[in-house]
DNA sequence: GCCATTTTGTACTGTTTCGCAAAAAATGAT
DNA sequence: ATCATTTTTTGCGAAACAGTACAAAATGGC
């Protein structure tokens, strides 16, 4: 999906001067620095190129365009999810590779570290937004679904007990992700949190009789 | 610390018309609910019964006032790990009943669940601002340190194995803290959340060889 | 009873914010 | 070349907001 710039259809009247795509993910990552609330429409306007008219047009009002945000942050996130998580045979190794993937993108924002858009953003207003509340509740579904089709996979090739509860275990692995991205957003160090990922990634798949490396 | 109201001080000018210890947690709340940013002053001269100038000369302005209901949090978060923590003998016990603690107070909420005031409401402030963010900070690495305490002391009684990294045990128990905090606010079943509370106690205390109860 | 002191209540100022209206600009169609 | 269509640009207006100044009220000291 998302076709890049080259739309063959004729379009009628003046033409846009911004990517819809770039400016949506533009507005993503000024949310992402300050927060839902305290990111004002000017301050999306100018990090998107776009003023304000042509900002509504597009995308509707703050809340519209959060929600978005929150949708097209939800996309890359399955892309990750079905991406770093099969990257390693093993199940342990697999889940490192994937914590590594979100610490990559936690840790490196324009101002310093910045953990996860949506979790780190989110929860403040999901409390008194019922739309945002239930956006993050489907990206944590997300996360929780993906680790465990991954467990079952892990389970089905005997990588791990075949009466261990992968939708139990899936939400402890989600966990440190979430963890991850609020510890991220504290300013804990790299080192601080990839031991936390190691650790979870052991008690969730832990090395059989066979010490591999070492 | 923190005398309750008999303060025997004679007094000179008006007396206060508010008790602070219980206006600061009426702050807390609004912010609880509402998010740093969202709130505005005059909601918080409301829901304290106070007025803008009374707040300005008790707590300062708003950002103030907001670090202050930082530290109030952290002080029942210090009582609650000191307390919930030692209630049981067994560590996967004690862990589930810590958890079950924190449940209590992330589900019941004024208006629904709310999760961890601390987690979901200065996370998206912590990238903007270096105050709230140390004080995020000290906020998680008080939960580290007192799940490591307690991991210890289980360790020193045999509980857990000798050779366990009570560190990075500690900091997978955390985790599965701030997951339940976030999970909270996204509306999750309590049914659902004491499902990860459990079987993170299952695997950072793993039932010995006897079989208890069942 | 009068004064000093502290808090409360009201009102004000300047700024920021959101959302939109109306005109100007850039394109395709004919 | 002219018109229809879509976007951009400029600018407006109403509301919310943070922070403060100043007078009124309530207490203790004397």
């Amino acid at each position: 999906m998302a076709e890049k710039a080259l739309i063959p259809a004729k379009t009628r009247g003046r033409p846009k001067s911004y990517d819809p795509d770039r400016a949506l993910w533009a507005a993503l990552e000024q949310f992402w620095a300050g927060g839902y609330a305290a990111t004002s429409l000017d301050e999306l306007a100018a990090s998107t190129g776009m003023n304000r008219p042509s900002l509504y047009a597009a995308f509707g009002d703050k809340k519209a365009l959060y929600l978005k945000t929150l949708t097209r942050f939800s996309a890359e996130l399955r892309a990750a999810l079905g991406r770093d998580l099969y990257a390693k045979d093993d199940m342990a190794a697999a889940l490192e590779q994937f914590y590594a993937g979100a610490l990559d993108f936690y840790l490196t924002g324009p101002d310093g570290p910045r953990g996860c858009f949506a979790i780190c953003t989110a929860t403040a207003e999901a409390a008194n937004d019922a739309e945002i509340r239930a956006a993050l509740e489907i990206i944590l579904k997300e996360i929780d679904e993906g680790l465990e089709a991954r467990l079952r996979h892990a389970q089905s090739l005997g990588q791990i007990d075949a009466d261990a509860d992968t939708s139990a275990l899936a939400k402890v692995a989600a966990a440190t992700l979430h963890s991850l991205a609020v510890r991220a957003r504290a300013g804990e160090s790299r080192e601080t949190l990839e031991k936390l990922a190691s650790q979870t990634a052991q008690l969730i798949a832990p090395k059989r009789k066979e010490n591999k490396g070492k």
